[in-house]
DNA sequence: CGCATGACGTAGA
DNA sequence: ATCTACGCCATGC
């Protein structure tokens, strides 16, 4: 849980972006940092997803009542942290592979396709899974953003 | 309190 | 295309 209220709602708006992620579908920290609102700050999401609460059915009962509150609304189970890899569409391996090999997993029970590179490396096709809108669908209430969020995806070559 | 680290991204060389 | 340097800032020591 973060310290100081800034990174608490840092953390919030991190998770709820996380969330509107369609099932099935990946995007990237950068692009989740761009969304709400500090895309100079991508690392920060991975942090976000780091100390991401265990589901709840892990969680003790020793925790204290707001940290159980705040795991009830954000934890392992209702945030699909598996949708975000990197900006090279692939699925950052942290320290050990075992996690990369554990998000691939899921992402995998989701239809999405990981492929594995000559290095070992997870990835997945942003042309095919890409999920890249230019603001959260939750905010385009009342806001006139011309915004095209269609052929945001491209291919490479 | 200071220093190192990291689920990242971008700009330069 | 590949590699290095730096920004960001919550955590851990």
């Amino acid at each position: 849980m973060p310290r100081t209220p800034e990174a608490q709602s840092f953390f919030h708006a991190v998770y709820s972006a996380v969330q509107q992620i369609p099932p099935g579908k990946v995007t990237s920290y950068g692009h989740i940092a761009k969304l709400i609102g500090t895309p100079q700050r991508p690392r920060q999401v991975g942090v976000c997803l780091k100390h991401l609460p265990p589901s709840p059915t892990q969680t003790n009962s020793e925790e204290h009542a707001d940290q159980q509150e705040y795991a009830s609304r954000f934890n392992h189970d209702t945030v699909p942290w598996q949708r975000v890899i990197n900006a090279k569409g692939v699925i950052s391996p942290r320290s050990q592979p075992s996690g990369a090999l554990n998000q691939a997993a899921a992402l995998e029970l989701e239809g999405v396709t990981v492929t594995t590179g000559a290095l070992g490396e997870l990835m997945v096709d942003f042309a095919a899974y890409g999920w890249f809108p230019a603001s959260l669908p939750s905010d385009v209430d009342g806001g006139d953003i011309d915004e095209d969020f269609d052929s945001q995806n491209e291919d490479d070559t």
